[in-house]
DNA sequence: ACCCGAATGATTGTATACAATTATACAGGG
DNA sequence: CCCTGTATAATTGTATACAATCATTCGGGT
């Protein structure tokens, strides 16, 4: 979507956004423009546009005259956003179904015969690979669904759990199962399976929320 | 939920959106930076920040070392959002279920109470009152569902489609029945009935699909 | 000792100045 | 006539300066 931000405000936007979801700032913590600044060797005007832009995202808290606090996201956030996304993502493999363009399957499908080359390399296969390669996987689908809006807000989501996200596939067991649930995904969809693929993206995602209860993100 | 903006900055980005949002600007349309300061009186840095996350909320699109671009929402983009819509506010009315509190409830009766006082009025009732009504009967309700993540989509999603929710109250007959349907969701949410909850929650918004569709928002 | 208040310092809000990049206009050559 | 290269203007990106607001500290009074 978005790639390569090459300018100062962009850049310091998503090193906050990085540096509040890796957990390198608590809850609460006053984020100083002037600090942040110097931190990053840039003056104020663009750290107020990223502190701006977070809020909005709701990973910061603005009191006008008064300052910036990190919201951060609870392991409450983390399960409600995958409770979502399983019916969201379920609805954008319906909605892929009736929009999805003969190059975004053919992309689907590269990133799958990428993903199982990458395990082929066995249990030292490289987590940072397979980690971006499903989230290309779901990138493409959410533009697939021909929904600007869906496209949105399930592109926001991903954003939020990428922490979560990297701890779910650690097991090559998870990775396996994951890599072939989306086989089955796509399958459905190029067989104009709206039923079908819908329930299958909604189990996806049910057992990802699977491993993450193993993890600790518990139901409340 | 975010009260009065007394900043600038703050106004500039709700003035901004309401011109979007209300039309006021065509697709595409370039927003520089200093003719909307002049415009409104002020420079360009809280304009800046305002463009910034005008971006972010996906109605402006901005090209680096370019301009600021109007993305403006077809209306394809409001059918999408009532469409899913229709599963999230059910989906809310099912958790609020299980979180809200007598306050809440007391509060979404009272809207209720008012709007109907509003009604009493016969067919000269005022519908900036009513819309208003039904826009704090759903905010509490996103409040009530006891998510951060979901009480933020459905606001988003609610401020998005503002201008199509205006004329879709505009019938007297739709504004009673908008009622009804909120007495029997608090009903079912009183009597702690999810499954009942999430149905008419889901129904009411399908109702206003209906009543859309009429109006020329049709399915793509 | 405790409380209140003015003075000081720190931080945010806004405006302006300057640098970098992009668009425009114009002149010359093919 | 069109195409291109360069100079000029316009616009965005960033930094700095100044104003307004909030926090803190210290001194006087009770």
């Amino acid at each position: 979507m978005e790639e390569q931000e090459h300018s100062l405000g962009g850049r310091v936007f998503q090193k906050i956004r990085e540096d509040i979801l890796s957990g390198k700032y608590e809850e609460n913590d006053e984020l100083r423009e002037n600090t942040l600044g110097k931190e990053m060797g840039v003056s104020r005007t663009p750290v107020r546009e990223a502190l701006r832009q977070l809020e909005l995202e709701g990973l910061v808290r603005i009191i006008p005259n008064k300052g910036a606090y990190v919201t951060g996201i609870s392991h409450k956030d983390i399960w409600d956003i995958y409770r979502l996304r399983s019916v969201l993502e379920g609805i954008c493999a319906r909605w892929a179904v009736e929009h999805i363009t003969e190059e975004q399957l053919n992309e689907l499908e590269e990133t799958i015969l990428l993903s199982e080359f990458q395990m082929k390399k066995g249990s030292g296969f490289h987590t940072e690979q397979v980690t971006a390669l499903d989230g290309r996987f779901h990138a493409v689908l959410y533009e697939a669904s021909g929904s600007r809006i869906l496209s949105h807000v399930l592109t926001d989501f991903h954003n939020y759990v990428r922490v979560a996200r990297k701890s779910s596939i650690l097991s090559e067991e998870r990775a396996r199962r994951s890599i072939r649930e989306h086989k089955q995904i796509l399958r459905a969809i190029w067989d104009r399976d709206a039923e079908t693929a819908e329930q299958l993206a909604n189990e996806h995602i049910m057992h990802v929320m699977q491993n993450l209860k193993r993890q600790g993100y518990e139901e409340e």
